[in-house]
DNA sequence: CGCGGCTTTGATGTTCATCAAGTAAAGTGG
DNA sequence: CCACTTTACTTGATGAACATCAAAGCCGCG
C-alpha cells in the first residue's frame, strides 16, 4: 500500500508511522488521514521544555522519538522528577483527559520529536471508536503503572541502592547497553531519587573506587554488572 | 422512573446506583441491565484482602462503599502502601486493562462493598461504546494522577511534614472532620510514608506535646489545624 | 579570558533507623 | 470470665545514613 505525501507538509506519514500500532492501529484510514491533516510535528532540542505545569492543554502530544523527563517544580524551587522515558510511553498525556491544565512539566533530555494533535479531535475519535479508546486505555494504564512502580522501586531503597537502580534503569531500559552517556546531570539523578546531589556524586565515586563503574563526566561504563545488581537488590 | 428488583438478586440497583454517574452514565439502559445481570456484589469486612498481587484478573471491581488500601509487599516481607482511598477512585482497576495479573494488592480498611463485573463484558462495552470508554479514561486518569501526586507530596517532605500531611489527608480527604478514627495502624502510616513506625509514633507524641493533636489510640483530634498545616508545608 | 554552572571532596551536624525493653490493648482458648 | 498469647504501641539510647555548608577544580560558553 502506497500513500502520497501531501504537498503542503514535509512529513505526513501517519499511515506508515512505526508508532501507529501502539495506539492508532484501530483507526480507519479515513480517520488516520484526518489525524494526519490536523497534526503538527514539533521538534524540541535537548533541554527544551515541551510543556509546563499550569499550561492550558490544547493538544494530545505523542512522542515520536527522543527522551523526555516528566517533572514538577515545588514552590521552594526544587525539582522532583517523576519519570524519564522513551517514546512508547505516553508521559504527560494522562491528565489530558480530565483536566484543563497540565499538572506536570515535560522537557526533552535529547532532541525529540512530538506529534501534536488537537485534543478535541482525539476525544471525538475516542467517542466514535471504542476500539481506539480501549487501545488508548491500555497504553495509558501501562504508562501510569510504570510510573507508580518506578516510584515504589526507588522509595524502598537507600542511597546506594537507588543510584545502582537508576544506573541499571538507564542501561537496561533506555540505552540497552553497558556503556552509555547519561542524559541527565548528577543533580537530576538526585531529583529523581530524592537525594542530595552531593551524595549521588559520592556514591558514583564509591562505585568507581570499587570497580563497579567507570565514569568520565556523563559517560558511564558498567564494569561489574553483577555487583551493581546486588547493591540495587539489597539496598 | 421506577425499576423492579429482580427476584433472584437481593440488590440490583445499577440503574439507580448513586455511583452510576461516575463511569456508567453513558451506557444505555439495555447495557446497564446486562451489567446488572452479570455483576456480583461482594462485601469485604475490615482487614479482608480484596485481591492480591499476582492473582489472575477476572473482573472489573468497582468499590461501592468503604475504604481500601492499595499496596505491595516486597520480597523482604515489608509492605509499601501506595494509596488509601474512598469509592470515587478506582484503585487497582488500572492494570485490569493491560495485564493478566494484578500488580498490586488491595484490602479493606473498613467494611467495604465492591461490584464485580466480568472484565470481558466491560471490555466489550468499552469497545462498543466510545462515550463510555472516554468516561472510563477520564476516571482512570484522575485516579492515576492522584496516586502520583500523593507520592510526590510525600516524598518531598521530612518525617514531621509527612506525618502532618497524612493527618491532614485523613482529615480533609477521607473523613471531612477535625476528629476521626484512624483507619490504619501506626505501622501502616509508616508504610505509606516510608518511615519507621517508631519514628511515626514519636512524631505523634511530639504533636501531642505541642498541642497540635489529641490522640487516644486511633482516635485523633486535630486541635491546631494551622500549626499542622505549617508543619506540612515547610516539612 | 573570565564568568557561571556543574562537579567533586571534606567537615560537620541533623535526621532517621535500629535495637531493646516495657506497657497497653486485643484477641484466643479453656 | 479469666489466664494466656499475641500484636500494637511507646520510649530511650545508640549509631548509621544522609543533608548541608564550604571551598576548590573543571568545563563550556559568550
Amino acid at each position: 500500500m502506497s500513500f502520497v505525501i501531501a504537498p503542503h507538509k514535509k512529513t505526513c506519514s501517519c499511515l506508515s508511522c512505526e508508532l501507529r500500532g501502539l495506539t492508532f492501529s484501530s483507526l480507519s484510514e479515513k480517520d488516520i488521514e484526518r489525524v494526519c491533516e490536523a497534526r503538527e510535528e514539533i521538534s524540541y532540542s535537548k533541554g527544551e521544555v515541551i510543556h509546563e505545569e499550569g499550561e492550558i492543554i490544547r493538544d494530545f502530544r505523542y512522542l515520536k522519538n527522543g527522551l523526555v523527563k516528566l517533572y514538577r517544580v515545588s514552590e521552594s524551587g526544587d525539582e522532583q522528577i517523576i519519570t524519564i522515558t522513551r517514546p512508547k510511553e505516553f508521559v504527560s498525556n494522562m491528565n489530558v483527559f480530565h483536566e484543563e491544565k497540565y499538572r506536570f512539566s515535560l522537557s526533552a533530555l535529547e532532541d525529540s520529536v512530538a506529534c501534536c494533535i488537537n485534543i478535541d479531535l482525539i476525544k471525538e475519535l475516542l467517542e466514535k471508536n471504542g476500539k481506539f479508546a480501549l487501545n488508548m486505555i491500555t497504553v495509558l494504564s501501562r504508562t501510569s503503572e510504570n510510573i507508580i512502580s518506578l516510584n515504589l522501586e526507588i522509595r524502598k531503597r537507600n542511597l546506594a541502592g537507588r543510584v545502582a537502580f537508576v544506573l541499571l534503569y538507564f542501561s537496561g531500559e533506555i540505552y540497552y547497553s553497558r556503556i552509555f552517556d547519561l542524559p541527565v546531570s548528577r543533580k537530576e539523578i538526585a531529583d529523581l531519587i530524592s537525594m542530595s546531589s552531593a551524595n549521588v556524586i559520592r556514591t558514583f565515586t564509591e562505585f568507581r573506587r570499587d570497580g563497579i563503574i567507570q565514569s568520565n563526566g556523563r559517560t558511564i561504563e558498567i564494569t561489574d554488572m553483577h555487583k551493581l545488581e546486588v547493591i540495587s537488590k539489597r539496598g
